[in-house]
RNA sequence: GGGCGAUUAGCUCAGUUGGCUAGAGCGUUCGGAUCACACCCGAAAGGUCAGGGGUUCGAGUCCCUUAUCGCCCACCA
């Protein structure tokens, strides 16, 4: 007897198959290796936390990818890592300094917080890589990065050096998303929406009234605007933000304004500030309608006063009218006179406007209302519920603020121009272009630069197609992206920078613009008139970035004055590098060479845009080539009730925790069974009241196919045991004839081949739910069901176990390697004790089994043929024990009583009935009498039709049954004749439907209609 | 506001270029300790394919429309 434990255990397979898989190290990979080269790179995830079930699901994909194609014999590597994560890092070790240490970011020393920072990331590197070891994926664990460790930093500053020197990377002002409170500033999933209830406040701003010579407008009919003696004094415009108004430097109207006209040119002399500004005309303006459904439209006064230092929509409209923008707060969310404001504003401000210096931002709001309304400048309050931006962290109101920032000029041809270029053409939506074409290959671009002939053009695919269209809309939309972060945690931006009197840079910078650096610095520089904060005037910033390791020039910029800029670079600029970086670019490494591009990336569809837009633009600029060919695009994973699974919800699942309950392979098998083609998958969560802990149900079905494959190949190998026992431990195995197979035996064979060719179709085209099923239906449907239930007689005959013997181990065989890939522990460990009991098991010309000591490296099957006959005949025998079966069922028949069957058949099926009398009279529990095709039917028999025969129970006698039995049929029956006759009874039918199809339904109708004849 | 998607059995989901009586797993009901497996075996019940229109000989599938839900992007004077 076998020493395989009669239920599958999986904690005590699997760190035995893994350890073989590491010592042996059978999930590296070397470029020299033979085979076609095939690589993945891993999404990295975040350092932030642990891995939750929505990498549970991507990674097993990945490994599956792998698994199946370095058993296909390519060349095949998963290449891991984790991403530093910036804001998301800083903000948790942030979160949990304050909690523990009741200590601040800015308590610290930037490098003493960043070593914090550091501390957390290693330990949840080595947690996110202990749970991807125990999920079981083949990682080459040799070759793990991390995108902030030597190899990486490097490449992200050769990267940036080289887009800095093509001039691709710019300074650019950019509205951040500022915290007064923590004072600093916060990306935008970092804002949160919450509804207050404030004020709409209508303030009037008076025409400045020198401007206006000639006629004077009228308003007429006009709700809000000054009516007074028929002449237009000022205009209303609506805020919630009434002290933004000091900085405001225009009014806006809709040119489709009637008072447009009358208006243009004139000018407005701001309230308290004095300051005379223009009004402009703008599509973006809203125009007032009380009875609009649009609240805008509602409270809209069609004036919109434009503060484009503090509010993003006015800063746009600020670039396209080229209007000053005037910073009117300090970071702590004062009025000051110091980050922005000119200063002729205050040669002659009166006191008003110095009495609200230093008043925190709402202070300023009361104190400015307060000076329209004592002035008579007030026109209406209202109140007004709306939603603000407010800090995650202090939970103030966000401050939109001005800044300077690093952009990558991503809108640039190279960039996104080439990421539209390498769409695959039928998925590339040319019609629909919102006017942009991509530049055709031979074409110069218009920004001097002569593109390369590429093979890569059209090469980039999207699985499912309908994610091109999200790929596409965003590069035809792009705008410069923002790279800068006001953070500690990151990639340190290599620019250096001093502010020179401009006419005196030159001189002191010459060494430095030798030839001796020439290569090793590049330059830029920035007049005061460009930054968005006042600097005296007639001076120069001079922005050095710095080639990677050339501490010498770092260290020289240091010495003449040079700062080194304060910020971070955006955390996607560096697992934008990856698909290169984790293969060592920039050294040019024989790993790079064979394994970038990468094949495909599987990853889920929120960072369409974030991420693999960012990898297809910088391997196209910085290699020429794609970072990958395929991008798949997988299920998000929700909750029950459709929500996303987060921590705060509670309705999180740990992979670790499914693993403990289900085994990792069930967890693996049962993600990857849910992996349809949809966008979605629902997990309904449930707490283990054992545990504790979050669980769900659906993994059950894992679970239970992994004991059934168990037990399958348990049930195997004690046969093939006894088989050997009776050939003798010297004999050789029976040679293989198929002349002596059963009808099962090749029926299995065939279905074994079709499956075979269903997995590879599946894979593919990443249609990881049918790789499941196909595998799921064949091993427990027919290997299990009907194939080991059919062999249980021959298997305990000498003189036939040794063909199916040969049969069922090869079956078994290929079977666990079809397998592997999505459940690779329990199989890995299975085929072992296949190789002892029975080492060789090939099918010649059926199925190949070239043994291998390891699953893991075993071949992958190759689809043989299928046995058509062999599959027509094997489901007669199917539905005809179903039948019976069905029949004992319905008349409830003693289990354990033999019952005496007679089928009226003939020809080619009769034939089949009698050579498997054993098989029919095994599995439906009976005594199979006469088998002719002139039966009478026998008295006191049920009776049955199914697969074209009419098969008779005796001794089956219960007249209710009986009478139920046949009425329901009749029933059916009755139906479904009438809806065929109707069908051919339509002569557009007849005559326009395919004639195999008319053909058919005449044959089903004529024999419905025999088989309600004999049921009376 | 723009885009993408979903709605099929009590639950979670399949359903190919339109074509057999719309399938699976779980759950339910009935029967079963049979020597691979009770995480099992055998059988059964259960569906107006979200509603409404259209195209077609034929629609779960294609088109229009309504409703509900989800996600991404943009925005909120």
């Amino acid at each position: 007897m076998t020493d395989l434990p009669k239920t599958y255990d999986p904690a005590a397979v699997e760190p035995e198959a893994n350890r073989v898989w590491t010592d042996e190290k059978l999930f590296h990979a070397e470029p020299t290796d033979p085979g076609k080269p095939y690589a993945i790179v891993i999404p990295p995830p975040n350092v932030t936390a642990a891995l939750h079930l929505g990498h549970a699901l991507n990674n097993t994909l990945q490994d599956i990818l792998t698994r199946w194609r370095r058993m296909a014999g390519d060349n095949a590597i998963w290449l891991p890592g984790t991403d530093h994560a910036g804001i998301a890092t800083q903000t948790v070790v942030e979160k949990r300094v304050l909690a523990e240490e009741g200590k601040r970011r800015t308590d610290f020393a930037r490098d003493e917080f960043v070593k914090k920072i550091q501390t957390w990331k290693d330990e949840y590197e080595v947690r996110i890589t202990e749970q991807l070891k125990a999920m079981g994926c083949s990682c080459d664990w040799d070759r793990q990065a991390f995108t902030m460790d030597e190899p990486r930093a490097k490449a992200v500053r050769e990267a940036f050096f080289q887009l800095f020197k093509e001039g691709l990377i710019y300074r650019g002002k950019r509205l951040v998303n500022w915290d007064p409170a923590t004072q600093t500033a916060l990306a935008d999933d970092e804002v949160e929406m919450e509804e207050v209830d404030g004020h709409f406040y209508y303030l009037k701003y008076p025409l400045e009234s020198e401007s206006g010579t000639g006629d004077s407008p009228v308003a007429s009919g006009q709700r809000h605007g000054q009516v007074a003696h028929a002449t237009m004094e000022y205009v209303t415009v609506a805020t919630t933000r009434p002290e933004t108004m000091l900085g405001d430097t225009a009014v806006a109207i809709n040119p489709k304004d009637p008072r447009a006209a009358q208006l243009r040119g004139k000018k407005i002399r701001l309230p308290i500030v004095n300051r005379v500004i223009p009004i402009i005309e703008d599509d973006y303006v809203v125009l007032p309608d009380p009875k609009s459904d649009d609240p805008k439209a509602q409270f809209a006064t069609g004036f919109l006063k434009v503060t484009p230092a503090h509010d993003p929509n006015d800063y746009e409209i600020g670039l396209r009218h080229k209007l000053p923008m005037i910073n009117v707060l300090a970071p702590d969310g004062t009025i000051s006179d110091q980050h922005g404001w000119p200063t002729e504003d205050f040669d002659q401000a009166g006191e008003d406007l110095q009495n609200l210096l230093g008043l925190d931002r709402f202070e300023a709001r009361r104190a400015v209302v307060e000076w329209f309304k004592r002035n008579n400048l007030l026109e209406e309050v209202k109140p007004y519920r709306h939603s603000v931006g407010h800090s995650y962290r202090s939970h103030v109101p966000i401050e939109p603020y001005l800044s300077d920032q690093w952009y990558c000029k991503v809108t640039d041809a190279r960039l996104a121009g080439a990421a539209l270029r390498a769409m695959s053409r039928e998925q590339f939506e040319s019609s629909r272009s919102t006017g942009f074409q991509p530049v055709s290959s031979d074409q110069n671009n218009g920004h001097g630069f002569q593109t390369h002939a590429t093979d890569w053009e059209g090469q980039l695919k999207f699985f499912p197609p309908r994610y091109a269209k999200t790929f596409q809309t965003w590069h035809e939309n792009i705008r410069d992206w923002c790279i800068s972060r006001q953070l500690w945690w990151g990639h340190r931006i290599p620019v250096w920078s001093k502010m020179f009197p401009a006419s005196t840079w030159h001189d002191a910078l010459k060494h430095l613009l030798t030839r001796k650096y020439k290569n090793r610095l590049a330059t830029t520089m920035v007049t005061s008139s460009d930054s968005c904060f006042v600097l005296p005037r007639d001076t120069m910033t001079v922005y050095m970035c710095v080639a990677p390791g050339n501490e010498d020039v770092e260290q020289e910029l240091e010495r003449l004055g040079f700062e080194q800029d304060p910020d971070v670079l955006d955390t996607w600029f560096s697992s934008g590098l990856w698909p290169m970086s984790t293969l060592n670019w920039p050294e040019q490494t024989p790993e790079l060479e064979k394994w970038n591009p990468t094949h495909t990336l599987c990853t889920a569809r929120e960072i369409i845009t974030l991420w693999v837009s960012r990898m297809v633009m910088f391997n196209l600029y910085f290699l020429n080539r794609l970072p990958f060919s395929e991008v798949f695009v997988h299920a998000m994973i929700q909750d029950g009730e459709g929500r996303k699974m987060s921590k705060s919800l509670g309705n999180g699942v740990d992979p670790l925790d499914i693993i403990s309950s289900h085994g990792a392979d069930a967890m693996r098998f049962t993600l990857t069974l849910m992996t349809t083609n949809t966008q979605d998958v629902r997990m309904p969560v449930e707490r283990d009241p054992k545990s504790g802990k979050n669980t769900s149900p659906k993994f059950d079905i894992g679970r239970n196919f992994c004991n059934k494959v168990w037990n399958a190949v348990r049930f195997a190998i004690m046969n093939l045991e006894e088989a050997r026992r009776h050939e003798g431990t010297e004999a050789r195995r029976e040679e293989v004839d198929e002349t002596r197979w059963s009808l099962a035996d090749r029926w299995i064979v065939s279905r074994f081949n079709r499956t075979i060719a269903a997995c590879d179709e599946a894979l593919t085209n990443y249609r990881f739910d049918q790789y499941a099923k196909g595998c799921y239906d064949f091993f427990w449907g027919d290997l299990c069901d009907w194939y080991l239930e059919a062999i249980k007689p021959a298997m305990r005959d000498p003189a036939r176990q040794g063909q199916t013997a040969n049969v069922l181990a090869a079956v078994l065989d290929g079977s666990l390697r079809l397998l592997h890939p999505m459940i690779p522990f329990i199989t890995e460990v299975l085929y072992w004790r296949l190789n002892e009991v029975r080492p060789e098991r090939g099918l010649p010309g059926r199925i190949m089994c070239c043994t291998s000591p390891r699953l893991i490296r075993a071949a992958w099957p190759r689809a043989g043929e299928v046995t058509e006959t062999a599959e027509a005949l094997f489901p007669k025998l199917q539905e005809i024990i179903g039948a019976i079966r069905n029949l004992r069922n319905d008349y409830k028949a003693d289990p354990k009583k033999r019952v005496t069957v007679s089928i009226s058949a003939s020809g080619e099926t009769a034939g089949t009935i009698e050579s498997n009398r054993e098989l029919i009279e095994l599995l439906a529990t009976c005594t199979l009498g006469r088998v002719t095709s002139d039966l009478s039917a026998p008295a006191n028999a049920a009776r049955a039709t199914a697969g074209g025969c009419e098969i008779f129970v005796e001794g089956l006698v219960d007249e209710s049954a009986d009478r139920e039995r046949s009425a329901r049929r009749r029933d059916e029956l009755v139906k479904s004749i009438a809806s065929m006759k109707g069908r051919l009874a339509n002569p557009s039918y007849v005559s326009k439907a395919p004639p195999h199809l008319v053909k058919q339904t005449q044959d089903q109708l004529a024999e419905l209609e025999a088989e309600l004849a004999k049921l009376g």
